[in-house]
DNA sequence: TTGTAAGCGTTATCAC
DNA sequence: GTGATAACGCTTACAA
């Protein structure tokens, strides 16, 4: 049997073609009889309307795209993506989406841009981080495609965005360092001009004011989401910062470059010292030891991400959201009480 | 200015859409005054074809789809899918196809086989695992839709495949456990009933039998790729072999799970216990100690993929090539020779 | 070499 | 409630 078409469809059902386009898109005035007559030959020979044709017709597409750029590989092993996209491809498919996940890249930025901006015709785009340059926004934004970002980001208050409370997170993984009675704490937070770490910092240097402790701004780096960089500065730190008790990072992968230069230090962590991660990646149970974290719902934000977007694909008058969730702190073996030094 | 169309700028460039058309195409018979005038305007204002009609007058979409199991976020948080995607996904946009990444779950396997089998039409199909089941690939075959395998399963001969070869890879491993000296090693293997597991095991046992030794059938347990596993397993490992002084494992993140259990049982690796994983996953030089893999081009198994998936796109009719890259060993800090074991 | 015209499989507008 | 018919924007014979 070939391929069937919407005409096929009509002549086994004796209707015209317009009466199978009705009862494919459940559209009103389309008798009883007709209805079934017509859903009896799509489920006998299982009938699914062409969508190219359709989007065509229609001039959309029901895709979507994810933007995220090429960061190094280290990052982009680090499970958190993975988990955000899961979220989002989900809730798109559930609601009859379909997701292209693209990664941009300054070498292949032109590609993108023609095939993202031009030929393709996406029904709105999910931006996943900063990087994705103001250049992609404002095509997109022209061109009237709804965008969501993941990430707020102040320099567009017009577009919606999802993110965790970022202050929360902070506070809470100082909060909970301080209770255990550090006080000498280093904090290593990722990407700069980012809301996110402005936010992380300003929650993290709150919890030490409101007890009444002082913050070494000499003791807060700001680098990039990596092994790499918490490996780096928690050397140097060692060194520079023999007091130190205990160290917040802005990331697990963070976290994991920082425990390792304490290990090759031959510091124990946690007996002599204390470290919080942030994001509550799966694999920071399995860290050595265990990390105590600030979880993020990471899922939970791209979930939420493709209902913003998928919504204003609907109705396009609405005003921007801007969606926070909470992270909670899930407390494992990477923390403990400071040892010797009473009060 | 509206949007532009093929008729426009045919008008424009005064040829018929005809000419446009080959022009944008570049084919043949187009004379080189009228490719001029075309193109001067294509530049001039940025004209790309609509792919979504192109799509329909030539029955190709030039996008194709990645389909992998949406195994438990372990799994997937551990930056082999995300690399894997990487190297498919950069190598299409170089050949000018786009990518869907669609997890397949049992409780959505309905939704995702209605568009990817129905209305989807895809040019091509990547499977990055045995878990998308017989009938996709069966339904994708009869719609002649060409695939390609991550992972070489026997039941295909006839789809193209690419994987990394296991069998070397694994007996690097051992061999380079047997030279430090271990005569008792355990071997944590992933996925029942799939060759890639089979031919680890071999290679493992291989290694054994050429320096002579034997082969516990004991110490071997396949389970899933999960640090979970490992975990567990080296648990009820640590005593029940308590002459045990090395592990292979086949994967980083068994190996992480391995190393938690090392760890909270204060065997120290690799003083007393030696690690090997499999992968090289970017995050197994950060694992403490630094794990000793076997590293696989991930990227590149992702881009060859694609090559003889776009491959066979193009030309139907070749045989089906199944592709082995090779695997290396990458000797860090989680081997070392046995100690207190002369001979 | 160029242009005309017939698809591709839908949706949408309008008479009926 | 139904059915022609004209889009949608492109490719591709085929004729000129």
């Amino acid at each position: 049997m070939d391929r069937l078409n919407i005409d096929k469809v009509a002549k086994l059902a004796h209707v015209s073609r317009s009466v199978v386009s009705r009862v494919i898109n459940n559209h009103p005035n389309v008798s009883e009889e007709a209805r079934q007559r017509v859903m009896e030959v799509v489920e006998k020979y299982n009938y699914r309307p062409n969508s190219v044709a359709r989007s065509l017709a229609t001039r959309s597409t029901y895709q979507i795209g994810v933007l995220t750029s090429r960061i190094g590989e280290e990052s982009l092993g680090n499970g958190y993506w993975s988990l955000l996209y899961l979220g989002i491809f989900e809730e798109c498919i559930r609601r009859g989406y379909y997701v292209h996940f693209s990664f941009y890249s300054s070498t292949m930025a032109d590609e993108l841009h023609q095939y993202l901006l031009n030929e393709h015709h996406l029904d709105g785009v999910i931006c996943l981080n900063e990087e994705v340059t103001d250049f992609t926004v404002k095509k997109l934004a022209e061109k009237e495609i709804p965008i969501v970002l993941v990430g707020h980001n102040p320099a567009y208050p017009e577009i919606c965005s999802v993110d965790v409370n970022n202050y929360d997170g902070a506070y809470k993984a100082a909060k909970h360092l301080i209770e255990l009675g550090h006080k000498q704490v280093g904090g290593i937070f990722g990407d700069q001009n980012v809301q996110e770490t402005e936010h992380r910092i300003k929650g993290f240097k709150a919890a030490f004011e409101d007890a009444g402790l002082p913050t070494n701004e000499e003791s807060i780096s700001v680098g990039s989401y990596s092994q790499r960089d918490g490996y780096r500065t928690m050397n140097r730190w060692i060194k520079k910062y023999p007091e130190m008790t205990a160290l917040f990072c802005a990331s697990d992968t963070i976290a994991m470059g920082a425990l390792l230069a304490l290990y090759e230090n031959k510091i124990t962590v946690p007996d002599k010292f204390s470290v919080v991660g942030f994001d509550g990646l799966p694999i920071s149970r399995y860290l050595i030891p265990p990390l105590t974290t600030v979880a993020q719902p990471t899922y939970g934000k791209g979930e939420k991400a493709a209902q913003l977007l998928i919504d204003s694909i609907n109705n396009r008058e609405k005003d921007a959201v801007h969606l926070n969730l909470e992270p909670k702190l899930v407390i494992r073996k990477s923390t403990a009480p400071v040892k010797n030094q009473g009060a």
